[in-house]
RNA sequence: GCCGAUGUAGCUCAGUUGGCAGAGCAGCGCUUUCGUAAAGCGCGGGCCGGAGGUUCGAUUCCUCUCAUCGGCUCCA
């Protein structure tokens, strides 16, 4: 049985047979590092000119060759000194044999072809690569600093077998159909104009009908669970970011200022010092606590405009935030409660799968190493007592707290990550936060960030992913089209438009000049759960003829009997 | 921001070795009134991403710039 450790030797065996191809091919080239990642392996080189598409088909015709070859990969040991003589040409293998701990280097060697640095293992010929296929070229710096030389990266993935391979590529081509950008144009979700600016959405009339859908569920489950709504600025004086430190420490990302009659104001690129605006616009006793406020707040950040991505990564989004006041001894049992809300409202939306992280404490931080330890403690506690498998992320937490990660998985199986749970110690000492004990004393609250679908646009574009534009029922913008077959329904149809909408659905007529095919066609590609039919037949009996997506043709009901299918399948 | 690639009609894409810009779909008009995935005919539609430059002439060549895509770094 093959692990995905042998999946992983038989990958980076791979990318050395990849390197040794592109040292044939271009003797010149330097060699950084050849590793495997989750769905393959690539291999960073230095060389002046850039490989293009024809270059990879070229190396892939070298790699058969040396597969073909069937040399064995041998294993030596050297010394530095040795390995330094070796790889005196590469200074980037120079740069790693330095850094080795011990007095020892191994290399790898493919027949007497080709060697390189490595510490393995790998399988035990070339000739045991099956399957694969090298994907694309990219930049990536070396050891993933940006103050690096800039490298050229070739990506590549192999499998034990050409089955598999292939199924992965399926993979692939399934994910670029239910890539959000491209259903977000056909389908009419959203788009990104150049006009107004790079990383700002415009939400069509569909999104913006499912944006209230999502709303509404999001604010009656937080009413229902003791948060209180509110809503704050977008704009305000500089001098709140210096207080909240995002001046000093998170300018990179924010917009410019702006100056109004000598005052300076800035675009708020986080929800929280409002809300401890409002926190802290009375005296607040212990009694208040915990103190919850939810807003969907939008906020604008500078990405760099590398980064930007679909709905995935933009410039201005509205997170579904909240900040929780709460006591030391409050704080695990709050984190219980926001992981309920969390998980309550993921599975609603149609996620059930995830991957959960711990960050803790990273090397600068601020506040009490017992305020650290109270809060790791009372996270994890809360994921033990839910009963969730996680992880922990040593050292990654924000230098303010520790936090909670959720990355969900979609229909693909791919991660995302949306919601955060952070725990702050800072915010609440910068703005002198405080409430009044049971002992008359003033004492300084904890507080927690939290997000959980993320953002409302990147949660789009997950959802539209996730369901490959195929929204269940209750998400579905338009739930039903109605298409009269000839212009005499037009008023039956009518009609049934309007008792259906007095009935709460989602309903539109289709009657435009064209052919009942081509309306059927059309309703199915943007992905309508029904079809509803009217001819004179139906219109003599107050009936509709009934076709669902993909289903196809369920026979003839009365408008009545449709609505109480339709409540039901709503729940 | 960095490396590489790409920007032609609303969309998907042809095309011009520098000389009036093309198709399919969509849109509009007319005909068709149709029973479960594309009716027929016709008509519009373009600052060839933007700004400079070279040239008699630039969508085509050069420079800069903006945006997008694949990554790196970073992140909701």
């Amino acid at each position: 049985m093959e692990t995905k450790r042998d999946l992983d030797i038989l990958r980076h065996s791979c990318s050395h047979i990849m390197a040794q191809a592109v040292k044939e091919l271009w003797p010149d080239v330097k060699l950084g590092i050849g590793p495997s990642i989750e769905d393959g392996f690539y291999y960073d080189f230095d060389k002046k000119e850039p490989f293009s598409d024809a270059d990879l088909a070229k190396i892939e015709d070298k790699m058969r060759q040396i597969i073909a070859g069937n040399r064995p990969f041998i294993r030596e040991e050297a010394s530095k000194e040795e390995a330094r003589k070796l790889f005196a040409q590469d200074n980037y293998k120079l740069e790693l044999i330095d850094e080795l701990p011990d007095d020892k280097a191994t290399i790898y060697k493919t027949g007497n072809d080709f060697m390189d640095l490595c510490r393995g293992p790998h399988v035990a010929s070339t000739g045991e690569i099956k399957a694969f296929k090298l994907l694309s070229v990219a930049g990536a710096y070396w050891r993933g600093n940006e103050k690096n030389a800039m490298l050229q990266r070739i990506y590549g993935t192999a499998f034990f077998s050409r089955g598999e391979l292939d199924d992965y590529l399926r993979l692939l081509e399934e994910s670029k159909k239910r890539d959000h950008r491209k259903l977000g144009a056909e389908l009419e979700y959203f788009s990104i104009e150049e006009e107004m600016g790079a990383g700002l959405t415009f939400w069509h009339p569909k999104a913006g009908l499912l944006r209230k859908i999502i709303e509404d569920t999001w604010k009656d489950e937080h009413i229902k669970r003791g948060y209180q709504l509110v809503n704050t600025p977008h704009i305000g004086h500089a001098g709140l970011w210096k207080t909240s430190g995002h001046l000093e420490f998170y300018r990179e990302y924010m917009f410019p200022a702006m100056i109004v009659e000598n005052q300076e104001y800035v675009l708020k690129p986080m929800n929280c010092p409002g809300h401890i605006l409002i926190y802290k616009s009375k005296t607040r006793s212990y009694r208040d606590l915990p103190f919850k406020l939810a807003e969907l707040g939008t906020v604008y950040r500078y990405e760099r405009s590398g980064v930007l991505h679909g709905l995935l990564r933009v410039r201005g989004f509205t997170q579904d935030d909240a900040h929780i006041f709460c006591r030391p001894e409050q704080l695990e049992e709050e984190i219980k409660k926001v992981l309920d809300l969390t998980f309550y409202l993921l599975e609603k939306f149609g996620f059930s799968q995830y991957d959960i992280y711990v960050s803790t404490k990273p090397q600068k931080y601020v506040g009490s190493d017992e305020h650290w330890q109270l809060a790791t403690e009372s996270l994890k506690n809360s994921l033990e007592a839910r009963a969730v498998r996680w992880q922990e992320d040593p050292g990654e937490g924000v230098f303010y707290g520790p936090k909670i990660d959720v990355k969900i998985k979609d229909a693909l199986g791919r991660a995302w990550q949306c919601t955060t749970i952070q725990v702050d110690f800072n915010l609440p000492e910068r703005f002198k936060v405080g409430y009044i004990g049971e002992d008359g004393k003033e004492k300084q609250p904890i507080m927690v960030h939290r997000a959980i679908l993320g953002s409302l646009e990147r949660f789009l574009g997950v959802l539209l992913e996730h369901y490959a534009g195929d929204l269940p029922l209750w998400l579905a913008p338009k739930q039903a089209v109605i298409i009269p077959i000839k212009d005499t329904c037009l008023e039956y149809a009518k009609k049934t438009t309007d008792r259906l909408r007095e009935a709460g659905l989602r309903v539109e007529i289709d009657d435009r000049r064209s052919t009942l095919d081509k309306k059927i066609r059309e309703a199915e590609l943007e992905k309508t759960p029904y079809i509803l039919i009217v001819g004179e037949r139906e219109a003599k009996t107050s009936k509709v003829s009934v076709r669902k997506r993909i289903k196809g043709d369920l026979g003839v009901k009365t408008v009545e009997e449709f609505i109480e299918s339709v409540k039901e399948e709503l729940g």
